[in-house]
DNA sequence: TAGGATTTGTGACATTTATTACATTAAAGA
DNA sequence: TCTTTAATGTAATAAATGTCACAAATCCTA
């Protein structure tokens, strides 16, 4: 169980019975770093609340490619498991718990029952989409229009910003979340230690530009 | 003014009041093919819903690069537009007619009383940003992916089914689309026309593939 | 219908990214 | 400490795309 104090933290724009409603029908659940929380086509089984730690949200070719999109941190709730209402919706993305989590699973039967009785729930799912949907302008921004340096800078900074100066990926995790090759990145970040713009170490490196 | 029979076909789920307030609050607007109907970074001062036509919407980068993401037809709306109620927002994206169009503008402040107001209208924003969401993740399948020859065939498909089997575009403006170079695009198409897939002629070709 | 403008075709070459191959280094256990 | 494994460094080469240069085809308009 979740207690109202920590929900009126995380959103404290709900009205006081959609508190209620989430103490009573959400599952607080737990999950490892690493695990994988959703996997594209399956089947959507409950919204997904992040109550505490970091989920990394993916786009999933048919080759089991990932593509890395944006965070979703405390607070913030997964976009595409908030609208499942009526039929048996597929997941179109990859959803990772990139440290130990917990979060909240809603079972969908509320989504549509929310939606029409509390105008904060509306409001938040608005919010949710928006801000989503504003994530992935920005990422088509970096892909369509920059070279892998300029790509691997903000996603270096995108991870800072997640997590401080201390960038704790191994180059193949960085190259399978920008879709490239391990090679490709290694040649770049020591580039940027040359540049004096990263210290590297191994199994990590620090942010140290600016 | 529009009717109320066409706001029904156009937006069949809406309620009864909100039929009228659109009739008396928005104002129907037309624009010719190739104008630009919003730009990135403009202060968004009403939001725009498709009554006839076609519009594009792009990304647009620092340099005036245009990418195409997706099309708007009639009954759909512009999803950045919809959800500016308070502040003064600005554009993220680029909106093109591709075709004579009219649509309806309504003042930003009516976004906020609606959404108070008509359950319909927040359904409707929800499904709008939804479908713009499931378009811009499938936009980054494409870019993430896909090489160029891949990307233009996803490109000359959804061309077709917004306007047929032929397809008026030159070369240069399919470049521009996918923010590539002309040449590129000129010598993939003779590859296609090679393989059977199209009939290329001055301005246009023909999608003959199945 | 001649001339100019636009569109398309195409080769040569540059740049970026991907792939292959292997060496080196650091960490983790035995 | 020695061994094994994972991570990183780096060169050589291939493939995809971008750029430049210019020819050819088509259309428009005087």
């Amino acid at each position: 169980m979740v207690s109202k104090e920590l929900l009126m933290k995380l959103f404290p724009d709900w009205e006081k019975g959609l508190y209620e409603e989430v103490m009573s029908h959400a599952e607080l659940r737990t999950a490892d770093a690493g695990s994988i929380l959703l996997k594209k086509g399956q089947n959507i089984k409950s919204a997904m609340l992040v109550v505490e730690g970091t989920i990394k949200l993916y786009q999933e070719d048919e080759e089991g490619s990932e593509f890395f999109m944006y965070h979703l941190t405390p607070g913030e709730a997964c976009a595409v498991t908030l609208v499942c209402n009526y039929h048996l919706e597929q997941s179109q993305v990859l959803a990772k718990a990139v440290t130990d989590i917990s979060y909240l699973a809603i079972p969908l039967e509320f989504m549509d029952k929310w939606l029409q009785k509390y105008k904060s729930w509306h409001y938040f799912v608005i919010r949710t989409y928006r801000s989503r949907y504003e994530e992935l302008l920005s990422t088509i921004n970096e892909i369509a229009f920059k070279n892998m340096d300029e790509r691997l800078e903000f996603y270096i900074k995108k991870q800072v910003e997640q997590s401080g100066k201390t960038v704790k990926l191994t180059h193949q995790e960085i190259a399978n979340d920008l879709n490239t090759s391990r090679e490709v990145i290694s040649r770049l970040l020591k580039k940027m230690e040359n540049n004096g713009w990263i210290a590297l170490s191994r199994n990590a490196f620090d942010w140290i530009k600016k």
